[in-house]
DNA sequence: CGATGGATTGCACTGAGTGCAAGTGGTGCC
DNA sequence: GGCACCACTTGCACTCAGTGCAATCCATCG
């Protein structure tokens, strides 16, 4: 019992993990009540019970409150990519989002509602987009596949993602994201197999 | 000579589009010198002769300045494409997007130098790419694609589009970067055509 | 118990971004 | 020409995001 775990369950948890939870979890509300620009930094410190400077020992900004990863996010996406590897790259890859979606959703839902009142919070929104594309590119390329084509394949896999996101009535539940996002998958590999067809029918790939 | 044009050759052309472009000149020469943070905005102002206030006429925020698309450019962009309306998505869109890139590469360039040494700026231009797939999700739509399989092509272009641009020596002239273009482009149709292969070969399409 | 180090906090400061109201200059209309 | 109109500019004042610094608090370890 008191001896240091030899390998941390979970690297960050611990009271630092925990305020920053406390903090996201203050400024989702606040968003959510009165709207992301109606929203002070002092606020959110404040609901949190925390400091103002506190508030950035642990976010960049105020769209990091909303935006950032958890903590130990990263690991566990990259824990549940590593779970798939091998078994074929997009398969591996698309099963692995898919989870941490679902294992996400609250989140996921949460800013689904925020984005739906103010639409010039998407900026924000695809620089976290952007995020992802690091971790899944870099597993894509233990993968095997070179640069190009780890980029071309991830950027598919979130097109799929952004697309179900913003079509998904957050309101509906967890559900339908899900099994709207595993049709998108679905028809992207479809589309990639034969050749996503375009009016004019002219045979060029996509 | 002293009748108005019937159309109007460029709808924003004019002393305000000068500026504009005199404001962003201004931008992209202070951020090459001293770095982005560096830089105010009334540093900006100053060089392109008009007020800090003025500046906030013409851009939403600093990155703005070096990330906005020039006012005429995105009738620019559309119109190119209209030209190649009809003849087979992929080929219209890549042609149109090289065709645009070439013809703004000093931007680009000034961009990609800027980008090579501050690369935490890379948000703001990921938010800058966002605005082309809006552009391009539309015009594809109105060759025929549904709203999904619009979003993954424009999403492949993009990705090939950055990959090309993130690889790409800035120093090395703008003729390199159009034929990595090309090839990425290609590669991604041909890749796309056939599968891109995976290692493990599982057949997924991708 | 004392030392050590990470995290919190308060304070002060720079600079981004905005609202407002007062110029300023050009354009067309009488 | 004179006048009204309009779009753009400018200065001012203000809020608040974000940062550096130094003091403090607290948990853990020896």
């Amino acid at each position: 019992m008191s001896s240091a775990p030899v390998v941390p369950a979970a690297p960050t948890d611990g009271a630092k993990t925990d305020r920053w939870r406390r903090l996201r979890s203050a400024a989702i509300d606040l968003f959510a009540e009165r709207g992301f620009a109606e929203v002070s930094i002092d606020d959110i410190a404040g609901r949190a019970g925390v400091s103002r400077r506190t508030f950035f020992n642990h976010f960049d900004s105020k769209a990091a409150a909303l935006f950032d990863p958890d903590p130990t996010e990263q690991a566990v996406l990259a824990s549940r990519l590593a779970e798939h590897a091998g078994g074929g790259a997009w398969t591996g890859l698309t099963t692995a989002l898919e989870e941490h979606l679902v294992a996400e959703h609250r989140v996921v839902a949460a800013r689904r509602q925020i984005l739906a009142n103010e639409p010039e919070l998407d900026r924000h929104h695809v620089v976290a987009n952007a995020k992802f594309e690091v971790v899944l590119h870099q597993w894509l390329r233990e993968q095997g596949l070179a640069p190009f084509p780890a980029r071309v394949v991830a950027g598919i896999a979130l097109a799929c993602v952004r697309e179900t996101f913003m079509s998904w009535d957050a309101a509906a539940g967890p559900e339908e994201f899900t099994s709207s996002l595993r049709d998108a998958f679905a028809l992207a590999a479809a589309g990639t197999a034969t050749g996503i067809s375009v009016s004019g029918g002219a045979s060029v790939g996509l």
